[in-house]
DNA sequence: CTGAAAGCGCTTACAG
DNA sequence: CTGAAAGCGCTTACAG
């Protein structure tokens, strides 16, 4: 019995134990399929020469399965994970899993070398928001399951939110007190890199490259309801949905002579809002008596502040679960659309 | 050549093209072991017949290795996500991992179920914040590489922050104005559950527990150095890092007679600093003229707003960085204390 | 530069 | 309830 450094296999615990690598492997696996003493036995006796269980490599090749469901983000995982949106989608897809007593493994779309091949070790894949190409859907294993969040893959379940009618309707309730000089603020929307003003020979993405383009549709037929021609309307465009990147251009937008500063600004997300809401009272620039201000997503920090955003909340941790479900089969994988709520806060009542 | 609904395989190829598995297998991962013409061929046919590269399962088998670093963190994944500075630390081994084409598996050492079977899969891990129990650690494989992040681990190295000093260092900062009544807010760090005041009788967790108890050694020396006694300042007791949990006890707080209540709150974490900001500003008390309000960790949502928090800036992504370069081997696992910066913001000058 | 063969550590019908 | 055996899909010395 030499003690190698060698980890212990479940064949060496058999040769030890005195029977067969199956038995073992059912103490492990099938407490059904041996009695509750000799169960007990090996278990004592596997703790007690250090063999911690079936190794995971081997038993996923072995069974075809690893119950590890990866989740593939558009963006880099640095800016994914200190995207509160994100956050929340990752919550809830690590709720389903966790209780599933499955693993999250995280990809980028954006910048993973790994992908190709670490990817085929997943029993199942989330993809979250739109890939910069389509080219690695071509390298996933076809065979498994295949979830989008957020935006459409031909022959594929989606789980996405309402997001025309909730902006038009967040857009309708702003501009029920008319504003003097509105203007919108996009997330990502232009054909090419934009951070600052929308000049108008750019092109928009189309709807099927981005949600925010669905976004943007709601507000214009709330401006068109509401007797403004949405073309009078100026837009802003901000590349990334972080302070740093968004703070130069809403500097841009307050910064402009108060007559022609905007008085409401729709943004398109939460952190757009709030890069806005802390600029403005930077400036001593009130909110909302000199400046209406909405959100969407309906995040956290923008309601656990005083004042409140007025926003649309997305339920992004049960999108997330839904997601999971589906994956895992305990849910039917048919395209599912959640609906969103208004969230009346103080930056615009 | 029956077109089966089976993966097709290395092996498969092979016959196909009519070479060995071997040249199958250089040609995807030892470009060096032959012809670029020849490997050029197999890689288009293979792209062709649908093969998109060897099997991730087969191949961690065989060769041992996974490219995989799991990461154990304390809290719920739920809770770890939504937290900021979990978040920092995710990104932070997120940016490494992904550089260097591993990727990065998700685990909790709270709630789940599936850490025995699955963490047998990854090539390292990263434990972050102290366990409810140690016996996990007696499941993972003992000859895998092992990083602690923020608490120590018995025979394995540890990334953490300077916690005393920068408490000291923040303490000090705001005694320099002497108040009235200073208060402490800590983060769970009674033996007993306690959202609330700490009365006398309650047991505080040692420093092999809890970094927050260090946190609080440094508050304590400088109120000695200040000439006030630590054992009549007040305490609270926070026992989630969230705005939800801290909110009762902030309100239960500020919500005392203008003649007992704190007018400087020295707070283990920017979470309950900003909760209390954020009361405080809801109940018109001003900071800092009738509260000054010192956090810890530096997280974004502190410094993008207005008044900024003062605060103990640790950079979190930074020890991501250096516990995943441990792991992977680019930097020796010794134990590292990072060194942390005190940064002055409005609600305490 | 290529091929035949061993074996990574398991799980699972199957026969007893 | 237990044992012998096949095989999951690879990689890697090794011989040629």
């Amino acid at each position: 019995m030499p003690s190698s450094p060698r980890r212990i296999t479940l064949k060496d615990l058999a040769r030890e134990l005195g029977v067969s690598t199956a038995t073992i492997s059912n103490a492990f696996n099938r407490p059904d399929q041996l009695s509750p003493k000799l169960r007990e036995h090996i278990l004592t006796e596997a703790r007690r020469l250090g063999y911690s269980g079936p190794d995971a490599k081997a038993r996923s090749l072995r069974t075809g399965r690893s119950r590890i469901i990866a989740v593939i983000l558009a963006e880099t995982l640095t800016y994914s994970l200190n995207d509160a949106v994100a956050s929340e989608l990752l919550a809830g897809i690590a709720e389903v899993l966790d209780a599933q007593g499955h693993t999250l493994l995280l990809l980028s779309g954006r910048q993973n070398t790994a992908v190709p091949g670490s990817s085929s070790i997943a029993d199942g894949f989330i993809i979250y928001g739109l890939m910069p190409s389509l080219k690695l859907f071509a390298d996933l294993p076809a065979e498994r399951p295949l979830v989008a969040v957020d935006f459409s893959i031909e022959g594929h379940a989606v789980v996405h939110v309402d997001n025309e009618p909730a902006s038009y309707a967040i857009a309708r309730h702003a501009l029920r007190t008319p504003p003097k000089r509105p203007a919108v603020v996009n997330l990502r929307l232009t054909e090419q890199p934009c951070n600052g003003r929308i000049t108008a020979d750019q092109a928009l993405l189309s709807s099927d490259r981005t949600i925010t383009r669905a976004r943007l549709a709601g507000f214009q037929r709330a401006f068109v309801e509401a007797g403004i021609d949405p073309v009078t309307v100026p837009m802003w465009n901000v590349e990334e949905n972080t302070f740093a990147v968004c703070e130069p251009v809403i500097a841009d937008l307050l910064d402009l002579p108060d007559d022609q500063r905007p008085d409401l600004l729709l943004c398109m997300s939460d952190r757009i809002a709030l890069t806005a809401l802390t600029l403005a009272e930077q400036r001593g620039i009130r909110v909302p008596e000199e400046l209406r201000i909405t959100g969407f997503d309906g995040i956290a920090e923008g309601q656990y502040r005083a004042p409140r955003l007025t926003t649309v909340r997305q339920d992004s941790v049960e999108k997330g679960r839904l997601a999971a479900r589906m994956i895992l089969g305990l849910a039917p994988a048919e395209s599912q659309l959640l609906h969103t709520r208004l969230v009346l806060g103080e930056t615009c009542p």
